[in-house]
RNA sequence: GGAGGAAUGGCCGAGUGGUUGAAGGCGGCGGUCUUGAAAACCGCAAGGCUCGAAAGGGUCUCGGGGGUUCGAAUCCCUCUUCCUCCGCCA
């Protein structure tokens, strides 16, 4: 959510800046609401005003003992008006949310103006692909001929999009997680979270998810619960309505959770595979900072993932996204991706964003800081990125280190949390 | 699931219908004193929205929502959360 005053004051420059990304006419829209509610909002302070002097000569009146049979009759009068206006009022503002909650954020000055991903821009590349001297499989024929992940099955229990992993894939996927973790709240300093999987509607508006994605989720019938789609939700929510003391920030959290994604209009899109699953499990790292620091924060968040890729020897590639391809509550994106030789292209392995104030705002985070001698609250940035997401990172580990034989080696930095080198032909660990 | 109790500003805690947006304490900030600090003393401090060039007004907010009333932190209804006791339970 955009800040109404900033919209107004800036409006010409953020029409610009939301070019590829803003529904068109939604700005003018916003102006007009925000005009009509103004103009409604003045009226009827105006006639509270009036409401509360008489109010307060009645009881003055009173006490000194006199009747004011008069003065309560036009008070009555006053207060049926604000009654009869209360509705639209509530109306206009109503209709001013709406608008605004459907602006996205707007695009840092740093990203590249562009309408999809074709104007991405890579940063950098990182590690060697790996040569075959054979064709590399793809995991989700290594991976079943293994036996150690089975979506026959996953099929026959849930339905497609879901996946059963067994042994040695159950626990390579067990020992990311707890790689993964380790890795940020020992040497990144981040605290470990364990959150509730569900989230209330509230939860969701405010990281963004609600009202316009509903769509993409798993909601619990008969309840205001939803599955959540990614540990940003209870993560940055944790500190939803609060407000924090300058000195407890930054605030960096981290969490391993499942994600249920309802992957509604992606048919035909990754269909094989774990790549994009209804149940995957990642480990996520939120930030919760002050505005002047946000965006040297998000270089530290994105090299904390990386470092996960680079300690597990994936060959990967960053990409600060366009304005047209970052999400609708970012306001900048980078897209870490990993090289995937079975599918022989690069596939999105975590997404880190600064989301400035938007989250903050719909959520209500906001914090306490010192300007000059005077202590004025203001809302904090949040950002978030995977730090992996660990289904991807699994099959990562199956198609770059599968060998001739049909076996995968097992990186170094996963040896000790599986006490095993390699995935033997029978899916198991050796 | 049943029966009671509670929710006030950064924290604690007064306040049961009329200048109470809210006493007091703690904590915070500024100052006096001091070589410095502490103590003591003095002073300053809520947020949203809105009108205004500004100065400064107005309005809403005492867990959320609704109601009664000329007027609600205070009375009524409802929801949420927390606490105590009983039941059930991993």
């Amino acid at each position: 959510m955009l800040d109404r005053g900033f919209l107004r004051r800036h409006f010409e420059e953020v029409k610009g800046r939301l070019a590829y990304r803003a529904p068109a006419g939604i700005l003018d829209e916003f102006a007009t609401a925000d005009a009509r509610r103004r103009a409604a909002v003045t009226e009827i302070q105006a006639l509270q005003q009036r409401r509360n002097a008489l109010s307060k000569r009645v009881g003055i009146a009173r006490r000194a003992g006199k009747d004011a049979l008069d003065i309560v009759k036009a008070s009555r009068e006053v207060h049926a008006e604000i009654r009869e206006r209360e509705a639209s009022v509530q109306a206009l503002d109503a209709a001013l949310e709406d608008v605004l909650s459907r602006i996205p954020n707007v695009p840092h000055e740093t990203v590249p103006a562009g309408r999809d991903a074709t104007a991405n821009v890579e940063i950098s590349r990182w590690g060697k692909r790996p040569e075959f001297p054979f064709a590399p499989k793809p995991h989700w024929e290594l991976g079943v001929e293994l036996g150690i992940v089975d979506f026959e099955r996953a099929a026959k229990i849930a339905g497609s999009r879901f996946a059963v992993y067994r042994n040695a894939g159950a626990k390579l996927e067990r020992a990311l997680m707890n790689f993964m973790l380790d890795v940020h709240t020992g040497e990144h300093g981040y605290a470990e979270i364990l959150p509730p999987f569900i989230g209330n509607s509230r939860t969701l508006y405010g990281t963004g998810q609600l009202p316009k994605f509903a769509h993409d989720l798993f909601k619990l019938e008969g309840t205001d619960y939803w599955l959540i789609p990614t540990a940003e939700v209870p993560l940055t929510n944790l500190y939803a309505e609060e407000t924090l003391a300058a000195a407890d920030l930054p605030v960096s959290l981290t969490a391993f959770t499942p994600c249920f994604r309802s992957e509604a209009g992606s048919y035909g899109r990754d269909v094989r595979g774990v790549i994009r699953q209804h149940q995957f499990q990642k480990v996520e790292l939120v930030k919760i900072v002050s505005p002047e620091s946000s965006y040297q924060q998000l270089e530290r968040l994105t090299a904390d993932a990386e470092e996960i890729l680079r300690r597990l020897g994936l060959p990967y590639r960053k990409v600060l996204l366009s304005s047209g391809d970052t999400g609708f509550s970012a306001a900048k994106t980078y897209d870490l991706e990993v090289w995937l030789p079975g599918l022989g292209e690069y596939k999105e392995i975590s997404s880190c964003s600064n989301f400035e104030e938007f989250q903050a705002r719909r959520a209500k985070i906001r914090f306490r800081r010192s300007i000059g001698r005077r202590v004025s609250p203001g809302y904090v940035h949040t950002l978030n990125g995977s730090g992996l997401a660990i289904g991807r990172t699994w099959l990562a580990i199956i198609e770059n280190y599968q060998q001739a034989d049909g076996t995968v080696v097992i990186p170094d930095a996963l040896r000790s949390y599986l006490g095993a080198e390699r995935i033997d032909a029978s899916g198991s660990l050796a």
